[in-house]
DNA sequence: CAGACAACTAAGCAACTGCATAGTTTTATG
DNA sequence: CATAAAACTATGCAGTTGCTTAGTTGTCTG
C-alpha cells in the first residue's frame, strides 16, 4: 500500500535497530546476518551497509540504542524497598521486555571479546550498580558500594535465570528473599552500632 | 614427529571438544566453525563429521562434557562459609579457567533457542542450586530453596562480571559482602525465634 | 516545480560455511 | 603378521555470508 511506503520511508534506519536486537535475542549472535535483519525489518539487506557500513557498526550502534532504552527502563536508583511490589514489577519487565535483557546478555559476551564494546558494557553494569548504591545509601546502608554490586549481581542473575532456566514465580520468591536480606543487614548494623 | 602421532592418533574426540569449548569462549558462537575448532584441536576439520555427525552435536557433546566438569570444580555443597577464603577461592577459580565459565553462558543463553540443550541447561542450573541449599540448610537456614536461588544468583552474576567488566578485587569484595548478608540474616533469625 | 540530496533497491561476487565422498593411516586382534 | 575396524585426511561442492556497484525512488528546498 502506498501509506505504507510513507510510513516506512526514512525510518529503515531505526527499524534496522530494533530489529538487530529482535535477532541477537531470538537466533544469537551467530544467526545475526544482514539479510535476517532486513527481512524483519522490511527493508533491503544492502540498507544496512548504507547506513552503518559494516556489521559490526551495526551491532555497535544496536547496542547504545539498547543500553539506553534498558536503563531508561529499569530505573533502580528510584527503587525504595526491595519488596513484593518490586519483585512483582521486576518479573513482569522481563516477561514483557525479555528480547532486551537477553540482548544485554549476549553484547556484554561479545564485549569481552570486542574491545570497542567494552566501553558501553562497563557503563552499563556499573551505571546500574550506581543507581542502586543511591537506592541503598538513601534507606541507610553505609559503605554500600560492594553491597550494591552484590545486590546487582543477584537480581541480574536471576533476571538470567528467569529467561533461561527458572518459572517466574521462583525468581520472584527468590528477588523477595534478597529484599529481606538486606532488612536483616540493616537491623544488624543498627544494633552493632 | 613421530612422538606427535603416536601421542594425538585415537585422542582427536577430546580434543575437538576441548577446542569447541575454547572456541566459543573466545570467539563466541558466531565463531564455532567446523575449520576453527579443527585447528585448534590439531587435526582435519572432517573429522568432526566423522565423530559427531553435525555442528549440533558437537556443541551438545561439549556442553555436556563441561558441565560435568563445571560441577565437579565448583562443589558447592561443600561450601563451609561464604568468607575471604570461599571469595578468594571462587575468583580465583574464574581467573585460572575463565574460558569454561564463559562457555556455560554461552550455551544457557543458546539453550534459550534450542530445546535440545534445554534439558542440560536446567540440570546444571538447579544443581548449583541444590548443592549450595544443602550447605545453607546445614549452616541453619530455614527453607533455604529461594535463599539458595538467590545467593546462587549472586555468585553467577558476580562470575559474570568479573569475566566481562569487573575487577577482581571488588568482585572478591562483593563476594565477601554476600556471606556478611548471610551471617546477618541467621542471627535475625535467631532473635525473632 | 526543478533539481539536489538522501533513502532505498537490484544484482552479483568472492570468501567462507557445513558437510558428503572417497581414500589413507594407525591400531587392535586372532 | 594378516586383516578388519576405527581414526584420520584430502578434495570438493552447494548454500550462505558480508558487502560492492550501479541504479531507482522519494522528499525537501528554493
Amino acid at each position: 500500500m502506498a501509506t505504507d511506503r510513507i510510513n516506512r520511508y526514512g525510518r529503515g534506519r531505526e527499524a534496522l535497530l530494533a530489529a538487530t536486537i529482535a535477532v541477537v535475542a531470538e537466533r544469537g549472535l551467530h544467526g545475526l546476518t544482514f539479510r535476517a535483519v532486513a527481512e524483519l525489518a522490511g527493508v533491503n539487506n544492502t540498507l544496512i551497509s548504507h547506513h552503518f557500513g559494516t556489521k559490526d557498526a551495526l551491532l555497535h550502534e544496536a547496542v547504545a540504542w539498547a543500553t539506553a532504552r534498558a536503563i531508561r527502563l529499569s530505573d533502580l536508583s528510584a527503587t525504595e524497598t526491595i519488596d513484593g511490589d518490586f519483585a512483582r514489577a521486576l518479573v513482569e519487565l522481563v516477561a514483557s521486555e525479555p528480547q532486551l535483557q537477553v540482548f544485554q546478555y549476549e553484547f556484554v559476551l561479545e564485549a569481552r571479546r570486542r574491545p570497542d564494546l567494552r566501553e558501553e558494557a562497563v557503563a552499563l553494569y556499573e551505571g546500574y550498580i550506581e543507581a542502586l548504591e543511591v537506592a541503598l545509601t538513601r534507606h541507610g546502608h553505609t559503605h554500600a558500594r560492594p553491597l550494591a554490586r552484590a545486590v546487582f549481581a543477584a537480581l541480574d542473575g536471576l533476571v538470567f535465570q528467569q529467561l533461561t532456566v527458572a518459572d517466574p514465580d521462583v525468581v520472584q520468591e527468590a528477588i523477595e528473599r534478597v529484599g529481606r536480606l538486606l532488612e536483616a543487614s540493616l537491623i544488624e548494623s543498627r544494633q552493632s552500632a
